[in-house]
DNA sequence: CTTGACCTTGAAGTCGCCTTCAGGGTGTGT
DNA sequence: ACACACCCTGAAGGCGACTTCAAGGTCAAG
């Protein structure tokens, strides 16, 4: 009666307890009251409070970025025009990053047919040629590896324990 | 005379020195020789080795992946077929990559091309509308935060001591 | 013969975003 | 009375690719 339990927010809104607990801890979120038996009780607000975040960490903003947007919130100000032009930023960092794979896929691509046809004549000299004859053109400095794009992570979906 | 110090490849290259050794410690680059004083003493060839590892990289490949590459290389197995597979999975991982941010993109662009009209109507009410109002349809379980597109690191410059 | 820019090592710190652990309390059904 | 699923805390671990630190040794120029 008295709200609801990290667990359920949990479920709700499809992150861990441990991440609600983790982003009480950034600020991120405000502490909820507390029972007698000092669990935290949350609100209807708050886990639209956590979509949000989820929301805007989906929308490629950090967590702290994510924080400052709620500062901001919270402080009254509409961080709006803010929101926006880190808006716009994201939105130039994602074309950006958007022709960088478009430029490493057509390599990629290319390079890969290259070798699929002449499959036998297998000259590795030294160093496979698929890689040292890729053109410079396509690599950014700091073209990311394309971390964890298959994680046999269980996190997300947090069905743990369920009655 | 007895080969290229450690800054010297660093500078050639564009990567720092502890990166090199770094590298050297995860087996990725072979041990140099050493002079008397146990200065690491590098060849052009070593140079080359360390371009191909940037160039791999930069290509979408992990650290782990380059090792593999190399380790079959060095053990005169032509490593192409193995590059080619690897090759396929990251075609096809950047391609999903590439659908992903395009989907964000779309989204993120709506999104701002709404905002920037209405944009006196400025109903901040609690939480951003901006972001509230985003369609869940283009969010991806795990769409990736954009990490570094503008780091104030002077990391990669490393223009530390020239003489 | 000192200065200062290089080199050496191993260990620890950084970043972002959590997850996992250890050790313990709470509340409900049987 | 007991099991069992939940809750609490603070600390530590993990990923990937490095960077930074501490505490020294080396070498060429002035």
């Amino acid at each position: 009666m008295a709200g609801l339990l990290i667990g359920d927010v949990a479920r709700r809104v499809g992150v861990s307890a441990p991440t609600i607990r983790y982003y009480e801890s950034l600020g991120l979120l405000a502490a909820p009251g507390r029972s007698t038996a000092g669990y935290r009780r949350y609100t209807e607000a708050a886990v639209e409070e956590l979509r949000f975040i989820k929301k805007a960490q989906g929308l490629g903003f950090s967590l702290d970025e994510v924080s400052e947007i709620l500062k901001l919130t919270r402080a009254g100000h509409t961080p709006c025009s803010q929101v926006l032009t880190l808006g716009h930023q994201h939105l130039a960092a994602v074309e950006e990053r958007i022709r960088q794979l478009q430029r490493f896929h057509a390599l990629l691509a290319t390079e890969l047919a290259k070798w699929t046809q002449q499959e036998t004549s297998v000259n590795c000299s030294g160093l496979c040629q698929l890689i040292t004859d890729a053109d410079d053109g396509a690599l950014t400095p700091d073209t990311q590896p394309l971390r964890r794009h298959a994680p046999p992570s269980t996190s997300r979906l947090s069905g743990r324990g369920r009655r």
